[in-house]
DNA sequence: TCCAATAAGTTGTCATAGCAACTTTTCTGT
DNA sequence: ACAGAAAAGTTGCTATGACAACTTATTGGA
C-alpha cells in the first residue's frame, strides 16, 4: 500500500517547522533580527566572545553560514569581529552595546514564543516529542 | 529564570527538521531531485495536471516558490507546463515520461526513508507526535 | 627544521522560503 | 458594458542551508 503525502512523518515536522519559524520570524523582523540571526545572538547573550567556529559547532551549522550570519549581524551593528591575537586564523565576536541591549526585549519575546507554542501541552508530552525526534535523528545518523 | 538554548522545543524541532532533509537530500540527489521538488513530483504522481496554485496550497507554500521549482523541474525534463485553455492564467503542470518513470525508484526510496525515520517508534507514539506537533502549529495560527 | 596535514574563514553555487510589487487574465457589481 | 477587484504567475529581494574549492595560519611528525 503506497503511503500518502500526509502519511510521511518528516513532512508533517517539516512543516511544523515552517509554521514555527515563520511566526517568530514575524515578531523578531521589528528588531531587524532574522531567526537564525537571533540564535547566534542568544548564544552571545549567554556568553560572549566566542569564535565563529565554536558558534558553528553550538549551532550544529556549517561554518560558511555561520560567517554570512555573523557578517550580516555586523553590519546591522549588533556585534563586532576581533582577530584572536594567540591565532590570527580565528575570528572573537563581540556584543556591541546595541547588541547587548536587544537581549532585553528579545528574551522577552522568545520565552513569549515558548510558552505560546507550549500552550496546552504538557511537560510530559513535551518531554516525550523531545525523546521521539530524537530517536529519529538517531535513527538516520546510525545510518549515515 | 532564563531559559538556555536548548530548552526551546522549537529549536530542537528546527534541527530535527534539518537532520531529516539532510538525509533524504543524500538520498535523492542521485535521481537529480531535491527534497521539496521531490514533495511537488510525489503530488503529481498521485494526481498529475494540477495547476501551480493548486500545488501551493497543498503544500501550503508560497506560490513564488512553486512557480521557481516547477521551472526548474521542466528544465529536468521531469514535467511539462501547458496552459488551461478555459482560463488563460494558470497553467497545469503534467509529468513527461521521464518523470514519470522516476516515481518507482522515488517512491521505494521514500518508504524506506520513513521506515527508517520511525524505527523502534510505536504506532501510538507517531500519533502522540502528530497530536502534539499539530497542537503547536494551531496555537500560533491563533495568534496570528 | 621543514613539509604536510589540519584548522578557521571566505567565496561561489544551488536549493529552499517568504514578502512586495508587478502583469495578465478573469470575474463581479452596477 | 465597463470599472474595479480578484486570481494566477512572474520577478526581485533578503535570509537560510549545504557543499566544494580556496586562502591563510598553525601544528605535528620525520
Amino acid at each position: 500500500m503506497r503511503l500518502n503525502f500526509y502519511d510521511y512523518i518528516s513532512i508533517f515536522i517539516h512543516q511544523t517547522d515552517l509554521t514555527l519559524t515563520n511566526y517568530i520570524k514575524s515578531k523578531l523582523a521589528p528588531f531587524n533580527l532574522a531567526p537564525e540571526q537571533n540564535l547566534i545572538m542568544m548564544l552571545l547573550w549567554e556568553k560572549d566572545g566566542l569564535t565563529q567556529n565554536e558558534i558553528a559547532e553550538k549551532l550544529k551549522k556549517d561554518k560558511t553560514n555561520i560567517a554570512r550570519m555573523v557578517f550580516n549581524l555586523e553590519q546591522k551593528g549588533f556585534i563586532r569581529r576581533q582577530c584572536r591575537e594567540n591565532d590570527r586564523r580565528s575570528l572573537k565576536v563581540y556584543l556591541t552595546e546595541e547588541g547587548e541591549n536587544l537581549g532585553h526585549s528579545i528574551t522577552k519575546i522568545t520565552e513569549e514564543f515558548n510558552s505560546l507554542v507550549c500552550k496546552g501541552i504538557t511537560e510530559e508530552e513535551l518531554k516525550d516529542v523531545r525523546r521521539i525526534l530524537g530517536k529519529m535523528c538517531k535513527n538516520v545518523h546510525e545510518d549515515s
